[in-house]
RNA sequence: AGGACUAUAGCUCAGUUGGUUAGAGCGCUACCUUGACAUGGUAGAGGUCCCCAGUUCGAGUCUGGGUAGUCCUACCA
């Protein structure tokens, strides 16, 4: 072996093997165990929330499969509708062109080819994080399976009325021309003005001071033409007079009646509300309760139209409607007009006032623009019957949150749960299963064939289909059931559904989770006919962010590539990286400064292991999660601590009889205690799969192979293997121990640590006699309650206590480390003496003493440094070798703290209604300790007297 | 505005039903290249567990209030 791990010269050939040998594919046996990815975006790359999120679903699949598990991880890609078609779009742009220039056709054409030379940037990527997932079943969205799938979710959905069309509001994108649902808008606090504008009273009214107009007040003034109404609060005294009499509006000269409506908050502004309910949700409401007309006067580029449209709340068109628009408006982008509205306001006198104002603006997600709400025909679910088989699953524990607080998140939000427009007017998705007559007339159907035939449509009539896609996350819905084969096949669903647990971000509880749940609900049932839960379970990781908890982001330039942990950069390559491409190429020098200040010698590789292990560690009961590069080295140099106790280990037992063919042992004192920590081990690193508790098990594996396997047991095995006068039989037993434990560790640490552990189990499998191409299909190790030996560990403790001890006087007086010691016992106990003749051996190596003396309790002890194991007193004569003022305070130190404990304990056992209401054992448990504590202030006391009289 | 979450060592975080001497990693100090490992070893320093009150024999842990921060939802034109 290597005298230092090196993770590049590992990882690669062992995750080929594991696919080669389709390890990866469930094995047919045992009981089935789940997991489906949740899709990532087909063109995407892959972050740290990837690289985390899958490294605990590869934990919890290797676990399984280890368990014997009949495993599945289900893989593949999600079309990603906007996303992708921008990235293409943009692409298109370089070259002068735009999608319609191409046609539609053309345009997925070159989606698809896209898709195919970026595709696998991902899968490559998951490869190398170890993702155990079955490559055989892979799936995408856009494959003509799960297409299948959509289709048929969509039309038995229209059959039951859950799915309909109608012209709503909606969240209009006017720079991707695309409604997006609530969802994916954005909404942020901007500065912004509020313009007061005076809307002429018509037929002489008045308001009750007199003026001739009433003031209205508006953030967004271009809206205005579309005012159909204006409204004030019933209450308001203000303006009761005025409730049923009209208003002018200026400009375009339409009349608008003043309407009583409770939405008005009087104390807000003037207490009258312009309405115009083709432009404004809330509005939109106001004007229906009050027939108001919907008047659009935007167009998909909102940009002002030539002529407004009017319609009635049922979607149609209302012909004789007067839509005459002033002079100039025609065309104008939203913006300009506003700036026009003002400025034709101020010169007719009407601008009132301009206020400055805070204010929220919605903003989509994917194009930054200001979303415009818009009349539009779109297609929606019902979203409310679909809900509430949901809502059920979660109270009624089919379906687990963790941790729990989430469920809290999930109820909130079905339970006000709007209806979800699923039509999005893009090109590259799931074309809607509809197809129109020349009349307008649609129908729906799996295909237009069907279609024709239900619907008795002769060839002679030309049926064109609907020209939109689906929202993404329709098809992402299905995904859990649809990946299966479902509808074609039902056997896999049989199998592996409902799946076992599904890990994801909280940011997506919303737009997946709970539509996971209420598609799978409605369409998989389970054999007595009640709707089947897509997973049993929700693991919710939190939202990996940087060093200073800021969300990562490309505009911030502070994204890590998962890749570039593993294999280290450059500080230049990382600079380069992360300011090419930005939307705004004047960010590009912050981000510079800041990269290198945080990385100014880039970053080194640390391997896959260690990153999984760091992002296991991260995984704690958190939101956030900060990632601290140093937490990352500190796992590196674990996985070396590991791979030089394996080299330990190896140089100590290959070529040795280590009781792989049997043979008579005898196990030492430091054999049986690190065997029983080690089913504690076990035991500890089933129950935290159990409870999702990566972080403490992590934690757990780090302390044992470090602080107990490492710094104990391999020292202490050093005198055994290195007796000349050992017997055969204790030396096997070492061998035979050392060996197991390692071969243990590793199948303990595999889930997390795949790459390390399956390179070292290669070296180790025969000396610790086992069977097997991989560790991966090993069983993973269970403890034994009857190797837990108490004994041992007491007897440990003791023996650590012991050396500890002694190096504690080594390092407090400045003795070197190497030097040889004489050391006497005295006071101890019979048991005390009993551990010092079975440890001496150990006592005399690990703590390099020289010699041990017994001394009985009325032998008189030279001048020494003294330590306290329990009662027993541990000398180290001072002879030539001690600075009594040293002594002196570390002596002092100890007291002082002895003291200070001894008064709060003795403070507790003084305070009755401690010892008339504590229980029991805890009273015990306190006297105990009191009188430890008194006996070691007297003995430390004692010793300070004898060094008094010496100086 | 409503709701949720967070507050523990210099930094990033654990602390499971209230009962230890409040822990880990990184960082810091001193010493040490000893035959697995300097990506290391040994020994240390470092905490008003945000503040106030309450429940309790006992509170980092439970309750109420406050402060600070983060996020979500809904928004007043």
């Amino acid at each position: 072996m290597e005298k230092t791990y090196q993770p590049q010269a590992i990882e690669g050939k062992h995750y080929q093997r594991w696919e080669e040998n389709h390890w990866f594919q469930p094995s047919g046996e045992g009981s089935p165990y789940c997991i489906m990815i949740p899709p990532p975006n087909v063109t995407g790359s892959l972050h740290m929330g990837h690289a985390f999120q899958q490294t605990i679903m590869d934990a919890l699949i290797r676990y399984h499969r280890m368990q014997g598990d009949n495993t599945l991880w289900q893989t593949g890609s999600d079309h990603a509708g906007i996303a992708t078609q921008m990235v293409v779009e943009r692409e298109l742009a370089r070259e002068g062109k735009t999608r319609h220039d191409l046609g539609r056709d053309a345009f997925i054409d070159k989606v698809w080819e896209w898709k195919e030379q970026s595709g696998n940037t991902i899968t490559s990527q998951m490869r190398r994080l170890g993702d155990s997932v079955d490559w055989t079943r892979e799936r995408f969205t856009m494959d003509d399976g799960l297409s299948n799938a959509v289709r048929e979710v969509f039309v038995q959905l229209y059959e039951e009325d859950l799915i309909y069309r109608g012209k709503r509001l909606v969240n209009w994108d006017p720079k991707f021309h695309t409604a997006i649902s609530d969802l994916e808008v954005e909404n942020k606090e901007e500065q912004g003005s509020l313009w007061h504008f005076r809307y002429p009273l018509l037929d002489g009214a008045k308001t009750s001071d007199g003026k001739d107009y009433i003031v209205v007040a508006t953030t967004r003034p271009e809206t205005m033409l579309g005012d159909t109404a204006v409204a004030v609060n019933p209450d308001d005294e203000r303006y009761t007079h005025l409730i049923g009499k009209e208003v002018e509006l200026p400009l375009v000269g339409r009349r608008l009646p003043i309407v009583a409506d409770d939405y008005v908050d009087s104390e807000f502004g003037t207490g009258c509300v312009k309405i115009t309910p083709a432009h404004d949700f809330n509005d939109y409401e106001v004007g229906k309760r009050h027939g108001a007309t919907l008047v659009n006067i935007l167009d998909q580029n909102a940009a002002v139209l030539q002529k407004a449209e009017a319609y009635t709340y049922e979607g149609r068109p209302i012909d004789d409607f007067d839509g005459t628009l002033p002079d100039g408006y025609g065309g104008l982008d939203r913006f300009e007009a506003r700036k026009k509205i003002i400025a034709d306001f101020d010169a007719l006198g009407l601008l009132d006032s301009i206020k400055d104002h805070t204010l929220m603006v919605p903003r989509g997600d994917r194009s930054g623009a200001v979303i415009e709400p818009w009349l539009t025909d779109q297609w929606y679910v019902s979203a409310k019957p679909l809900a509430e088989p949901a809502i059920k699953a979660v109270e009624n524990g089919d379906i687990e949150f963790v941790p729990k607080q989430w469920e809290n998140t999930f109820f909130s939000w079905m339970r006000d749960i709007q209806d979800w427009c699923i039509s999005r007017q893009l090109w590259w998705g799931h074309q809607i299963p509809a197809w129109y007559d020349k009349d307008g007339h649609f129908y729906v159907g799996r295909s237009e064939q069907e279609v024709r035939e239900k619907h008795n449509i002769g060839d002679d009539i030309e049926l064109t289909q609907d020209e939109d896609v689906l929202d993404t996350w329709f098809s992402s819905a299905l995904w859990t059931f649809s990946t299966l084969g479902w509808p074609e096949r039902e056997d896999l669903v049989k199998t592996f559904h409902p799946t076992d647990v599904l890990v994801t971000g909280f940011d997506i509880i919303f737009f997946w989770v709970a539509r996971m749940m209420m598609m799978t609900q409605h369409f998989i049932k389970n054999d007595d006919g009640t709707p089947q839960v897509p997973f049993k379970k929700v693991y919710v990781t939190g939202l990996i962010r940087d060093e200073n908890g800021q969300k990562m982001s490309k505009s911030k330039g502070n994204v890590i590539d998962p890749i570039d942990l593993i294999d280290g950069i450059s500080a230049d390559d990382l600079v380069a990286k992360r300011t090419s491409g930005l939307m705004q190429p004047k960010l590009a020098q912050k981000i510079e400064k800041n990269t290198r200040k945080a990385f100014p010698e880039g970053m080194e590789p640390s391997g896959t292991d260690a990153l999984r292990f760091t992002l296991t560690s991260l995984a704690t009961q958190a939101r956030d999660i900060n990632f601290d590069v140093k937490r990352l080295e500190g796992y590196r140099n674990f996985c070396n601590k590991i791979w030089n106790a394996a080299r330990y280990v190896l140089m100590n037992t290959e070529g040795e009889d280590c009781g792989q063919n049997g043979g008579d042992v005898q196990l030492t004192l430091a054999d049986r205690w690190i065997s029983s920590r080690l089913q504690r081990l076990e035991a500890d690193v089933h129950r935290h799969f159990e409870n999702y508790r990566f972080d403490l098990m992590s934690q757990a594996l780090y302390e044992f192979i470090w602080n107990e396997y490492c710094d104990w047991y391999l020292e202490l095995s050093k005198p055994v293997l290195w007796d000349d006068n050992a017997s055969a039989e204790i030396k096997r037993g070492t061998r035979r121990t050392l060996v197991r434990v390692l071969e243990a560790i590793l199948r303990l640490a595999h889930p997390i640590m795949p790459f390390i552990t399956e390179e070292i189990w290669q070296s180790v499998k025969d000396l610790a006699a086992r069977e097997g191409d991989t560790i991966m299909l090993q069983p993973f190790p269970q403890p034994d309650e009857n190797k837990i030996d108490q004994q041992a560990e007491a007897d440990i403790e003791w023996l650590k206590g012991v050396i500890v001890g002694v190096r504690n006087i080594r390092g407090e007086m400045n003795i070197a480390p190497g030097k040889p010691l004489p050391v006497l016992f005295q006071k101890g106990s019979l048991e005390d003496k009993r551990r010092l003749e079975e440890n001496e051996n150990f006592l005399k190596t690990l703590a390099k003493l020289e010699s041990i003396t017994w001394l009985n309790e009325d032998d008189t002890a030279p001048m020494s440094a003294t330590q306290l194991v329990g009662h027993l007193k541990v000398l180290v004569p001072m002879a030539g070798l001690i600075d009594v003022e040293a002594e002196q305070a570390r002596l002092t130190k100890s007291l002082d703290k002895a003291r200070k404990d001894l008064e709060r304990v003795e403070g507790k056992l003084k305070n009755e209604n401690f010892v008339s209401k504590a229980p029991e054992q805890v009273i015990a448990k306190e006297r105990e300790k009191a009188d430890g504590l008194a006996a070691t202030i007297q003995e430390l006391e004692g010793q300070m007297k004898q060094l008094e009289e010496l100086a």
